[in-house]
RNA sequence: GGCGGUGUAGCUCAGUUGGUUAGAGCAGCGGAAUCAUAAUCCGCGUGUAGGGGGUUCGAGUCCCUGCACCGCUACCA
């Protein structure tokens, strides 16, 4: 049995439609597996469907259905989607299946076995449409950050995970392991993270009912950790088939976002930990790809279905563009203008109008075929080194995730070949009989040079790959792994199907004005350029209206009583006079003043400033002061004055 | 504030362990060719390598230090 190769993506959650950036993720993992079944691995892919928690009860609830019928109706939403994108997956999980059930009961049992749950209080601020808990500074106004809307105060017994225990033995596998965590930029973040500590994880909840219920205790279910994680492990067998999970586990890389990518290198690795179960080799966090200048967000609805850029150009061009635009693991744009500058540049130009030069050619000067027995074999062109060359380039970039650079290395390949037409001048060569030989030794050295490119392309854009293959008259799409299929032989012969081209070029002036997505928002990049050009628009030197000014309420106030706040080294809770009232505030000033000295001194302040809490501290308004050499100090009237006197 | 990263041609980016005239693609300009999707091929870049300082015979490549931006994080308010 050759070397497994077991890749999964993070499973989706299924509250609303897929969009580009599950488009992203699942294609360039379905081109990391692809290059692994050509490398000749037994490759398992792994997607599913994240389908419990209250915000699918809800997207049910406002659709009119169960939210069993709508993770089945999102199941299929998903699936055809992906289908689409030609996504090549050998497993599909979804959390409500029963496989995945008991694999979760599985893990929790030996967890527990080993000694590493406990039952305790779990007290915090819970927003509904994170599902998640929140410390006090974590809210804004006191309201969710992400959705601005009021979380309620949860207090209840609850399953703990002891993942503080795993601290140090989660340090040392990822030192122990460089390549565990990819890119190594998301490495330093997830050691920086550990060596700040870490809490116990809350994993079950009280009073959800649309999840696994918590074995033995009827009234919760088990929190997304133990749930949505264990798909990696459920969707290969664990829990339900031994031998499949021996087959596939560990897994080679978990491809994620670098949002989550945290949570894949610190509770995901305890959890198996505590199992005693193998560890994945590879977590790989890649980067977002930004449209119309926001992050694609399921939560703010701001999508665009990749179905719409398929229907452009078919899903191989989206899915070219994506996998050679992007650095992987890097954050990237997609605009249509870079879109259709790659597709009609790479696609249509290079390679599109090589297969097409070639193969007219060869219909046109040898009738289609070049037979088994012609004059081929004598190395006229040199692109037998070549593709030697690019092949082991490319091969090496596929096995190092760097999906751009392979892509680009073989278009090295096309650009060489076309350079050879130049030089070969076939068409020459077709007008004296004498050089038919030569002729017909050009072209099969062309045709097995694209043959070749079709093959190492595949990974990318499998369906055109074999669109080209059937120009080339070969049978069949997948073909032999790449230690065959790459090697350079003389075909017995080659009976050409020309036809139109495969990737026909986009005429920009008729690229019509529906497929031009939310123009009035500007890409992140472009406000960066703005910014950079013009930085009196948006910088601090800007001058403003008086109106501005007006809107910011200084007054003066006199410290009443000043006192470090508890657990800060930085912060003092003053009390201040305003005249007409008393206000605490927090400021970060105790380095600097001594609480004893503050009393009686006079000082500005931000009277409307919105309140905040810090460290747990109610603050309502800002106290001015000014840094100069690490010194600060607080401004005050020249004189005293009375206070609640305003600024201006 | 702390940690990490980035800053190279108009645009997107490569640049191995410091070593000859700093590269590629795109865009632009000029030319050739005509098999082909107005496609292809050839030629054309004096780039303050963000700024300053240093080590070295020699630095984009190492060290120090400001700057700008990005990410993570924090007791910013």
């Amino acid at each position: 049995m050759s070397r497994k190769f077991t890749i999964t993506t993070a499973i989706d959650y299924v509250n609303a439609k897929p969009h580009l950036g599950h488009a992203y993720e699942k294609i360039t993992a379905d081109a990391i597996a692809r290059a692994h079944r050509a490398l000749g691995r037994d490759v398992f892919f792994l997607i599913g469907n994240d389908e419990h928690g209250t915000k699918i009860e809800k997207s049910a609830a406002a659709a009119g259905v169960s939210p069993q019928e709508w993770v089945d109706r999102m199941a299929e939403v998903y699936q055809s989607t992906y289908e689409k994108l030609l996504i090549s997956w050998d497993g599909f999980i979804r959390t409500t299946e029963e496989r995945h059930h008991s694999g979760v009961r599985e893990i929790l049992a030996r967890v527990r076995a080993n000694g590493w749950i406990r039952r305790d209080k779990y007290t915090g601020w819970y927003c509904e449409g994170c599902e998640a808990f929140y410390t006090e500074k974590d809210l804004v106004d006191g309201k969710c950050p992400n959705h601005d809307t009021e979380p309620r105060w949860v207090e209840e017994e609850n399953w703990f995970f002891r993942l503080s225990d795993f601290r140090d033995r989660l340090l040392a596998h990822i030192r122990e392991n460089p390549g565990f965590i990819r890119p190594e930029s998301r490495r330093n973040e997830v050691v920086a993270f550990l060596e700040g500590g870490l809490e116990d994880l809350s994993i079950s909840r009280a009073g959800v009912k649309w999840g696994i219920p918590f074995p033995e205790d009827p009234n919760a279910v088990v929190y997304v950790w133990f749930d949505a994680l264990t798909n990696y492990i459920s969707g290969v067998g664990f829990g339900t088939d031994p031998a499949e999970f021996a087959r596939r586990w560990p897994a080679s890389v978990h491809v994620v976002g670098k949002d989550i990518t945290r949570f894949h290198c610190v509770i995901w690795p305890a959890m198996l930990m505590a199992a005693d179960i193998e560890l994945p080799e590879c977590v790989f966090g890649h980067g977002f790809i930004y449209q119309s200048g926001t992050k694609m967000s399921k939560s703010l609805g701001n999508i665009v279905n990749p179905l719409d850029v398929v229907d452009v150009t078919g899903a191989d061009a989206l899915r070219y563009f994506l996998i050679r635009e992007l650095t992987y693991g890097k954050d990237g744009d997609f605009s249509w203008d870079a879109f259709i500058a790659r597709y009609n540049a790479e696609l249509a130009n290079d390679l599109g109008n090589l297969v097409k030069r070639t193969t007219d050619m060869t219909a046109r000067f040898l009738g289609g075929e070049i037979s088994a027995g012609a004059d081929t074999g004598k190395d006229r062109t040199g692109l037998r080194a070549d593709a030697e060359r690019v092949t082991a380039t490319v091969i090496r970039a596929w096995e190092d995730f760097d999906l751009s650079g392979a892509l680009e290395s073989t278009w090295s390949l096309v650009r060489r070949a076309n350079q050879v037409i130049q030089e070969k001048a076939p068409w020459e060569l077709a007008k004296d009989d004498l050089r038919r030989a030569e002729l017909t030794g050009v072209l099969d050295e062309l045709l097995e040079a694209i043959r070749i490119v079709a093959e190492l392309a595949a990974p990318a854009i499998p369906g055109k790959t074999d669109e080209i293959r059937a120009r080339l008259g070969l049978a069949g799409g997948a073909s032999a792994p790449w230690t065959e299929s790459t090697v350079w032989r003389h075909r017995p012969g080659w009976r050409v199907a020309p036809g139109d081209p495969v990737f026909p070029r986009i005429d920009r002036k008729k690229e019509p004005e529906k497929s031009e997505p939310a123009t009035e928002a500007v890409s992140k990049r472009a406000q960066k350029k703005a910014k950079r050009a013009a930085p009196a628009a948006t910088g601090p030197a800007a001058s403003i209206g008086i109106e501005q000014f007006r809107d910011v309420e200084l007054r003066v106030a006199t410290v009443l009583e000043a006192v470090p706040v508890e657990g800060a080294d930085r912060l003092l809770q003053l009390t201040l006079d305003l005249g007409d009232e008393k206000r605490q505030v927090v400021s970060g000033i105790a380095r600097h003043y001594a609480p004893e000295d503050l009393p009686g001194r006079q000082v500005i302040v931000v009277a409307n400033l919105a309140p905040a809490t810090i460290r747990g501290v109610e603050s309502r308004g800002m106290i001015l002061a000014a840094e100069s050499g690490g010194r600060l100090a607080l401004l005050a009237p020249g004189h005293e004055v009375a206070p609640g006197t305003r600024v201006s």
